[in-house]
DNA sequence: TATAATAACAGTAACGATTATCGTTATTGT
DNA sequence: ACAATAACGATAATCGTTACTGTTATTATA
């Protein structure tokens, strides 16, 4: 079952990497609608689930629904309490985590995911 | 809008930290159902909702639903990618994670998430 | 370059965890 | 006691996501 080439993921991939505001499906959804006017919601999941299942893009769940980022770099991220969006945060990455853990445990440990909560900055200013 | 006591809400809160495996909400309710047979989905969900609201527990989004903690002292954990459960891991905290991402961020950093990924000790042994 | 195999599609129905509503009950301060 | 209201049980509604179905597009092979 390999991976056979289509338009939508291809258009897909290149919004989500073409922007930083890691969208939710449905505000990809909304701008993907005018360059393919009859893509379907399904078609959108579908993609999303394959190319983060395939580490291409992250995936995090935010309040009630799940944000998508086109940058796969190790780099951080938060999210606003307030507003419910998903930023990242600059700073060095950290190394040997995943092993410093894995000293005493006696399952696998195969990634870690570090998240901020607070406020962002624009919350942080209108507030 | 101060809290009232009741009977539901401290059984859910003592059913929930007397055990370890950080149930999600269906599996809280199948337990409670045997000391508290007419208690409703409803009263269960608006509890836990209220007591991660104000810090008393803790609250994990895992697979496609939340998973929650009585303990709500600093500690780490696993999610197992084989049975989607939540596991505690033993190491001592990392301290000043939030300060140290706060130096250069405009924003407020009020808390982190911390959370591997893996392979928990039962399946690593039964695959 | 036809053809056969099948991944991917659009459209739509279904699912399931969570939330909201509503009339009733229990707690709490006066 | 009593009044105010938080919390309850029951149930309907919400909504992000997944599954289904018949059709279309890609890709490897003849």
């Amino acid at each position: 079952m390999s991976m056979k080439y289509s338009r939508q993921r291809e258009m897909i991939l290149n919004n989500l990497c073409s922007r930083t505001d890691h969208p939710t499906a449905d505000e990809l959804y909304i701008d993907l609608k005018e360059s393919l006017p009859n893509l379907s919601l399904g078609t959108l999941y579908r993609n999303l689930a394959l190319l983060s299942d395939n580490g291409t893009i992250l995936k995090f769940h935010c309040g009630n629904s799940d944000r998508f980022d086109g940058n796969n770099n190790l780099h951080y991220h938060l999210i606003c309490e307030n507003c419910n969006r998903l930023y990242d945060i600059d700073h060095a990455p950290l190394t040997n985590l995943n092993t410093m853990f894995a000293e005493d445990y006696k399952g696998k440990i195969n990634s870690h995911l570090l998240v901020f909560y607070g406020i962002c900055e624009d919350c942080n200013c209108s507030v």
